[in-house]
DNA sequence: AATGAATGAGATTTCATTCAT
DNA sequence: CATGAATGAAATCTCATTCAT
């Protein structure tokens, strides 16, 4: 063990206090003021630990898609019934509200993939492993004959991390749409796709 | 006419350079020497148009929002059957590709809309916007016989405006998804929702 | 004419400015606040006319080696006397005292000429230029019949270099040689080499 | 005895490592890490042994200025002959090269002797030690009839420490004079002050 | 005795903004 | 109207030093 138990700890600390300072400032506003004081150590601390301001946000925001995933690929292992997966999947793959911290964290880092490297492989990890959670799912449902996909795999679990992305940045984003509707809207396609009436109230369906 | 014409010139002039050095850099990394150095003036001559820069950053998004909703509103206007409509809107909601100036602004905005108000009712005009060019176009549809609307018209504008919106992102970010593709997915939920196989061919898909 | 003449003034006022505060308190120990201080301009004013430290401290020692030879060459060149030119030249290599601001510059630059590759050139070019001087003087006075060398031009050139520049840094540094004892012993060490008694009075010499 | 043995050992080491530290990076450049790191030590272990750098680096100086001086004077007392001393004074006063610890170490504190005290005084005491050297050298010799002193013995004597520093800083100032270019000067000198043709060829010489 | 985590003073650097021209 | 020299506030970065272990 190169580092010690403590300092390990430490740099934790600061990197869960980075989380904190960007989700309330913005990742754009963010200084090293702001990490030191959330996490009640000097300024100088911040320097110690990571001499480079932009290494410790590119690890924030590791830590945030490999926490993200994480939890979801977790939650999906959780069930057996195809369905039941897919419903868990959806339901975790939206921010709980505008504090959802983790959530917030991915979409501060955004617009920064498409200017730094680093931050554009994070996102595209982000990307993928989600929609690798998807097609799982959605593969697995139509042999077991649970699912009967109407358009291909690839493009159903492509379709419903864009909706999720989508609608967690309506959920997160002040004066937008409510967690429910959004999710709503998510069980719908999926629905429609898989041909599978009980993830949402099949209708005929009349203007407005 | 309080403001002379010339100035008007001006001011126009220093927003287009604005947008475009946003573009370049990144709204958070864009400094008043960028637009200056962008318009051919000195850094003073910014500042003396936009005592502040915050407005000016407000009126570059409020700008791009208004030019990229009237264009597709435009775009929908010049088509008669639903349909084409449909098709033409669709396709001008994506990104041409990763240098698509307004798309890439309005992505750039797109966090800040969490910590500023005037982003944010912005950020909600524009969504409004598309949402009711899609529920208005789908409407239309549905009445005049050429869809089968298979969800609610609310449900199934706020999904393709959100798939827009996701792959517009992985559009325009390095590294992602080709434009292309993305408009396949996007027209094989169209497809799907209005039941309108013209859209994208419909097959019966098995896993993959 | 692409930079306008105020601020080339400023720029040399600067220039002086640093001059003055290494000359006090020594080159490494010489902030941009102490320049700002003396030039009587806030401390952002020195870093907007040099960004770079170095290059503004790399310019003072080029002026003060361009303004110390130049001063020399143009006292050797107002004697026709070759013993006349030699007696001017040794009488200004020295410094007029602990105070000349000129030959301090010189001084405090030194120790950086083994680190600094530019620093290294500009001290070469001082030697080469007092080397120079010396030698034309000392070559003509041998043509002329004036001077019976006792030892190569060379060797006289470089050892008179030599010992200018070791006193100089005794007369500059405190409680060393006073400037008169310097100089006494520069022209003992010419009239030996020229076999020209009227530099300095000959003896024969015992102990002490 | 207050101090035990082993804290002596350590402090030695640390002036030592200093010394390697200031002749690498330039005295101005060197901090406590650079000392730490070339003793293999803590930053911390630094300043427990020596609370004040500054007083770190008056102790380097001291101690090169006396290894320097004890060193030539045990060289001279080496040898009988006067003229054999003074070769090998002579040969010894100058940098074995470039890379001359010693002779760097004592270089690169000169400046400093402008601006403090402590450093001003250890200056002095390497010049009049080596004065001294010199002078008996040269008074023995005269004493003994070996040589005839052309000028003041205490003039020669001053000269030669002169044109040895000077020499001496050429030979270390990387892009200067060769070691043995500037022996051959410096002995040129000592043959023609001391009529003592055997240390240079005495010839009559023309121009160049 | 020795460490090295943590600090904070002090320096530089960046940059929006002011203002005389 | 337009400039750009000059500013100074605000941020970061460096590093000697402290102190609990």
């Amino acid at each position: 063990m190169a580092r010690p138990k403590r300092q390990d700890a430490r740099r934790e600390a600061l990197l869960q206090a980075a989380g904190v300072a960007i989700q309330r400032r913005g990742l754009h506003a963010t200084r090293v003021r702001d990490i030191a004081d959330q996490a009640g150590v000097a300024a100088g601390t911040v320097t110690y630990y990571f001499r480079d301001l932009d290494e410790l946000f590119r690890l924030v925001f590791a830590q945030a898609v490999d926490r993200f995933c994480t939890q979801r690929e977790r939650e999906a292992a959780a069930h057996e019934d195809p369905r039941d997966q897919l419903a868990a999947v959806l339901r975790h793959g939206l921010p709980t509200g505008p504090d959802d911290q983790l959530c917030c964290l991915l979409y501060e880092f955004s617009p920064h993939a498409r200017h730094r490297d680093s931050d554009a492989q994070l996102r595209r990890e982000l990307y993928e492993r989600q929609l690798h959670l998807y097609r799982d799912v959605l593969t697995r449902g139509h042999a077991s004959g649970r699912f009967d996909l109407r358009r291909p795999a690839e493009e159903i679990a492509a379709n419903l991390v864009a909706l999720e992305d989508a609608y967690g940045y309506h959920v997160i984003a002040r004066t937008f749409m409510p967690r429910q509707q959004a999710e709503e809207h998510l069980f719908g396609y999926a629905a429609l796709a898989t041909a599978d009436p009980s993830l949402a109230p099949e209708n005929h369906y009349g203007p407005g």
